[in-house]
DNA sequence: CAGGATCCAAACTGATACTG
DNA sequence: CAGTATCAGTTTGGATCCTG
């Protein structure tokens, strides 16, 4: 839609662009592996292996796919080091550490309310 | 695992399955749509066709479910009028309310870095 | 070790039909 | 109106195999 006819001014068109973009993003972060990568990337850089270990449950390739969409978005850097075996360091950028300060109060979030949440499923579930 | 032997303290075993727990709830909570429903209700009740229509791109199916996991979860409380047609409002509740604060800030940052992450993510594709 | 490619199972979607 | 249920089609995820 929003094709043929415009309507409104082009100040608002670009509102609506980037409305559009930031839901795009944020569809996109707001999954649970690409925060647990974030969080798990606290402050210290971590290698491809030692992520796989840190996020647990997280399959291989929704590790390696969480992190090209990270890199892509200029979240994480990473870097490669031309050894045998290769080795692959994944670190928070400027805009990744900001994500993760929101995250972790995500995290701190979830402990505050833990008991009240397993309190509500019990008798929800009753 | 961990099922046969048990190593450590009767306090290590809490704290061990309160972190499951945490790690639960936190996979079942950051995902997109529960997000968005969170943030579409932001101060204000809403029924479940304007719910509809607020989160946009929601399917009929994952505004259901979602809103289930939500409710069992004591995060929004669902209201349900005897009258006809059927009027059901959703609210947050307390701790629903907590953590739209942080998911506020994950729509706070979205925008700051919209910019950014535009830029990054045309370079990366080049 | 990092990660691409592949195949199969599970999850999501959209449409539609049915209830209270 | 607010669901539940179901079906077909698409997308996503997990496990496994293969390479530089």
């Amino acid at each position: 839609m929003v094709t043929k006819q415009f309507k409104g001014s082009p100040e608002e068109a670009d509102l609506r662009r980037a409305d559009s973009l930031a839901r795009e993003i944020f569809s996109d972060v707001a999954n649970k592996w690409a925060l647990l990568i974030i969080e798990a990337l606290g402050e210290r850089t971590l290698r491809f292996s030692e992520l796989r270990n840190d996020v647990e449950g997280i399959s291989h390739k929704m590790l390696t796919q969480n992190l090209r969409m990270l890199e892509r978005y200029g979240l994480v850097e990473r870097k490669v080091y031309a050894t045998v075996p290769p080795r692959v360091e994944y670190t928070l950028t400027e805009p990744g550490q900001a994500l993760r300060a929101t995250v972790d109060g995500m995290c701190g979030w979830t402990h505050q309310y833990l008991g009240h949440i397993e309190a509500s499923r019990r008798r929800f579930d009753a």
